[in-house]
DNA sequence: TGAAGTTTCGTTAACGTTTACGGTTCTGAC
DNA sequence: GTCAGAACCGTAAACGTTAACGAAACTTCA
């Protein structure tokens, strides 16, 4: 029960030697010899040392820097996820971790200019969103070998050698849209579209997946057609979706598993199908607002954005201060937005907004206390 | 920017008296004048302050004590909130957090005793289920009259002086459960039945509101009935919810609100007006598995038993540790668990079984360490 | 006025780790 | 055998706070 936690000193006693040397064998530093080392670490794990943190950060004054690389991004979801990333840091009580935001205006813009500075100035730890796995791959490397920790949040990039992933659960988004599709549906016939962003993207793929497989097998008389790539550009999904309205009098669905929902809306609206069709959609955002409240919007799946930041937030913290990090893997389940709780989520998002304010108020005026003396 | 934070020599070199006196003036502890109390305060504030928690910690050595006073409870509910508080309290990394359960082996059965000797023990702080709140009132003014922090789970007791309160939204279970009812029943006609606990049990009532006015905003054609009251009594849910069936064969939905939902599926299936119900439970336990999979449960609020949890350990610790706390209210929004998503969920329940066990190994065997040493 | 008691305040030793420095012992080359 | 240099190791001073111990100043009462 209430044993005291082994010490440094305790080690040393134990062997005979010195805190000094336990310290340099247990951090690799040089000026220990290869017998004295692996005593240490054999007598370190026969007592169970661990050390005691609070010690460290007092002695070593050290302040954590930590890279967020995201998107500008065109609704609030980044926004989100950063305030969601100050937050958590914020209720770190006892250590000193400095955010470094490194923000690229557009998907694909300054990405890895962005990843090449954070290794340069040696940071040590970064999040980040690939939004193109394949080209963030090999700087994520570079990161690890340089053992800088990378953590991405909402799409994975395999391996990368990445510390840790966190995103929305896949398989719950895009078999909960299904069900849901089937059950506003109510027994009817017809056809189901999927809008993404691009089935290279695994999350994107497996999104679709799910989705396809609980439609199949909970609602056999609905129709799944093709997957429809948008890329994210709004012109494209308002092209493809005015195509496929056209070619499909039977579309009866359509489920937006991404956040471009407003062209895909826009060209609904101007089809004259919008009201024939059961809408449900990604993410949460001022635009999506007023479509949800008049029902065009039947639900949406919210990918939680801030929460995805603050568990991204804690991992790599976890991983830098003690070492090792449990989970490598965060899968967040989805929440579910409609009518009747909208107002729930919005309050939120504002309360949210509003205490980013007041946690920003305090820091200045803490600086200028500091100033003052 | 980089300035060096204020220690308390600091304070005490700009006011030319002693660490000691510092310390004492901030810390309300007697033998200092109240002029020089004053003064230190005041300057304190001009040079913003902030204690450096590490020091703290490492200086006091002191662990917090805290008393977790829950059910014992006929599902799982209550197991995810004591696992989801030892989660957080493990994760607090330079702590020591001793966690003592006092756990009762139902409702209202010495949940005063445990609450009186959690006083008694002296521990820092107070998580509890206030199972009826009128009882625990005046145990809880007790308890913040001895300095001793309380935090509510599940249950609030207002005006008791607690330090806050975690629970589901009641606002967000109780919308969407009505407006999933009324998508599901897709414009059909019907009376709508909920089952709760108490209608003086301020959540639940809550709830009910919440259903009764997204219903009666979006699907007016839906009549809802008077609530029904179960107690947590498995007999009387059975014998009303049977009255119910036979006295309303217009019935076309039932949202069940506690956890309480197999007795009412029992008597519909008694009464054989199962088929033609859309029923939303609340809450994940092993027997609505089958419930859900074979899709005569439609869907179900899960209430997040184990985020629960570790908001109230948050809440607690960051109010022992800093001396106060942002939030004195978290409203969590409920998961929607529907057949979809079903697999995702039990697997993550059992993932964090199996790391519940992983723990406690990892317990005992440092424990085992000390031992030998 | 002086002794005893009280209030106020300064000093100091912890707490466990990191880090810099100084002292050994060891190696190898002359 | 001597000496430079390297490799290894012990010591001690930080880090900011807490808590305990006395010293000083001030009160009270004989």
């Amino acid at each position: 029960m209430g044993k005291p936690p082994t010490t440094l000193r305790d080690i040393a006693n134990a062997l005979g030697t010195s805190i000094g040397s336990v310290h340099r064998a247990l951090h690799d530093h040089p000026g220990v010899s290869p017998m004295t080392k692996a005593r240490v670490l054999q007598m370190s794990r026969t007592l169970g040392y661990r050390p005691n943190l609070a010690a460290r950060y007092l002695s070593s004054q050290k302040t954590l820097r930590i890279s967020v690389n995201t998107l500008q991004g065109t609704t609030s979801f980044w926004d989100e996820v950063r305030s969601g990333i100050r937050q958590e840091a914020a209720s770190v009580l006892l250590e000193n971790v400095e955010i470094e935001f490194r923000t690229c205006p557009r998907l694909g813009e300054g990405e890895e200019e962005a990843f090449a500075a954070a290794i340069r100035d040696q940071v040590d730890g970064i999040i980040t969103f690939p939004s193109r796995p394949q080209i963030l791959r090999s700087w994520i490397r570079r990161a690890s070998r340089a053992k800088i920790p990378v953590v991405c949040v909402a799409t994975d990039a395999p391996n990368s050698g990445r510390l840790g992933i966190v995103a929305v659960d896949t398989l719950a988004s895009g078999s909960i849209a299904a069900d849901l599709m089937g059950r506003f549906l109510g027994g009817r016939e017809g056809s189901i579209a999927v809008t993404l962003f691009d089935m290279a993207i695994t999350e994107h793929a497996e999104k679709y997946a799910a989705f396809e497989s609980t439609l199949k097998t909970f609602y056999p008389n609905l129709l799944l057609l093709k997957p429809i790539e948008d890329h994210d550009v709004d012109k494209e999904a308002y092209r493809k979706c005015c195509k496929l309205f056209e070619e499909h009098p039977d579309l009866s669905g359509v489920y937006i598993s991404t956040e471009a929902s407003i062209p895909v809306l826009k060209a609904a609206s101007d089809r004259k199908v919008l009201d024939r069709l059961t809408i449900i959609t990604t993410d949460l955002f001022p635009d999506l607002v007023p479509q949800i409240r008049s029902g065009v919007v039947a639900a949406t799946i919210y990918q939680r954005p801030r929460a995805q930041g603050q568990m991204a937030f804690r991992m790599l913290h976890e991983f830098l201060a003690e070492g090792a990090s449990r989970s490598h893997q965060v899968s967040l389940p989805p929440h579910l937005v409609m009518r009747g709780n909208l107002d729930f989520f919005l309050q939120r998002q504002s309360q949210e907004a509003d205490q980013e304010k007041v946690n920003q108020l305090r820091e200045i005026s803490r600086d200028r206390a500091a100033d003052f003396a």
